[in-house]
DNA sequence: GTCTATTTAGAGGAAACACTCTAGAAGGAG
DNA sequence: CTCCTTCTAGAGTGTTTCCTCTAAATAGAC
């Protein structure tokens, strides 16, 4: 492994352990062997580190919420969605945490994260909206119904697993994943198909994150 | 105003507008025009600062949750409950931005915060349960129903400011507070009373913060 | 084998920050 | 007036952190 992916790897576990201000220059540096001068080489400065894992974790969330969910959407991989995606969350986990510090202090990450967000949520509403036309949910109530799902969809999605570390809880289980998915569950289940939701339960409960 | 007044004000503005990080204690003192000797007569430390004022917010924060409440629940004042609880959020949205990493640096902070988390969330539930025994919702489904809308009230209300601020809106109006309540209604929604509903949310509408 | 581009080391500058220490002013109690 | 408590100033210490700069090692192209 060339020492500019050592750097990325190292950089995303000292964040997701110990938050992303934990991760800075001289810790990396040194933990990893080489000299500042080194990681400097590779990486302009600290917030290019963070960009560079941001992309990363772009790339792969687009492909979940894009590959994942082709209509129709049978309720096993409707769950499987839902845990992988939370599985990604996880990975991750230091962007979500310390959020808003980070596009704070980088503008253009604050855009390019802005941009996947409204994404995000145009395509959550856009498969709402797909399981209407599937006949697994009925449509929720008011002009704005299948936006506000998708909202609160997003919301319980990215501060889940914060949640479950601001609670104190160290060692995140399958089960804690599992309990994620049945919270974003619970935003659909007053709307959804009796049959699909009891499927798609049980599929959650197998708990197999593909 | 006393100096220690003078510098917890100060402490909780530049907290909320630039992140907990922002509000060191050189900053302070010198925007305060007092000394650093001074600043740490009155506090021993940083934690202490954050502490004083967190102990502020969890009183004003359970006074909100339970003088409101008692039964049976009006719909206004159930709905003016909602928009006064994110204005105590609104005032305090440093504390709710940074939160991970504040309880990261002071343990003794974080067993405090998560015995509030624990009170809100029963009182939550609470508060639900009494909603179905006024007759104004109905039972949501599952042994945990009534927990499970309990918790998702708490994530989105605990993230709603933090969502507006991550997604660029500096200046946060009245309006964008009676969208969270939105939001929050829009969990309950499916098991409300038609009739509790309507006139729940033309209170919204109406927009009076008490 | 030489030349050039890439990669690495490591010393160290510059600034920010939390906090300490000493000394003294201000004000109230007796 | 005197003493004691409360409050304030400000210099200064030690540490952390980001980042720069120079020089040298390494490796691939020709």
């Amino acid at each position: 492994m060339s020492n500019r992916d050592r750097i990325l790897d190292l950089a995303l576990t000292l964040m997701n352990e110990e938050g992303a201000e934990a991760a800075n220059t001289t810790r990396i540096a040194s933990a990893l062997g080489i000299s500042p001068g080194n990681l400097y080489y590779h990486f302009r400065n600290r917030e290019e580190i963070v960009r560079v894992l941001f992309e990363t974790l772009e790339v792969e969330f687009r492909a979940v919420l894009v590959e994942d969910v082709g209509p129709p959407i049978p309720p096993a991989r409707f769950a499987a969605f839902y845990l992988r995606s939370f599985d990604l969350a996880w990975r991750y986990r230091f962007f979500f945490g310390g959020l808003l510090g980070l596009l704070r202090r980088d503008e253009e990450l604050a855009a390019r994260y802005r941009a996947l967000q409204d994404w995000a949520l145009a395509e959550l509403e856009r498969i709402a909206g797909q399981l209407v036309k599937d006949g697994s949910m009925s449509r929720p109530r008011g002009r704005e119904g299948l936006r506000s799902v998708a909202l609160n969809t997003w919301l319980i999605w990215m501060n889940w697993i914060r949640f479950l570390q601001i609670s104190g809880k160290d060692v995140i289980q399958p089960a804690d994943m599992a309990a994620g998915a049945s919270q974003l569950f619970d935003v659909l289940a007053p709307y959804l198909d009796p049959a699909f939701e009891k499927s798609a339960r049980r599929a959650l409960a197998r708990n197999l994150p593909r």
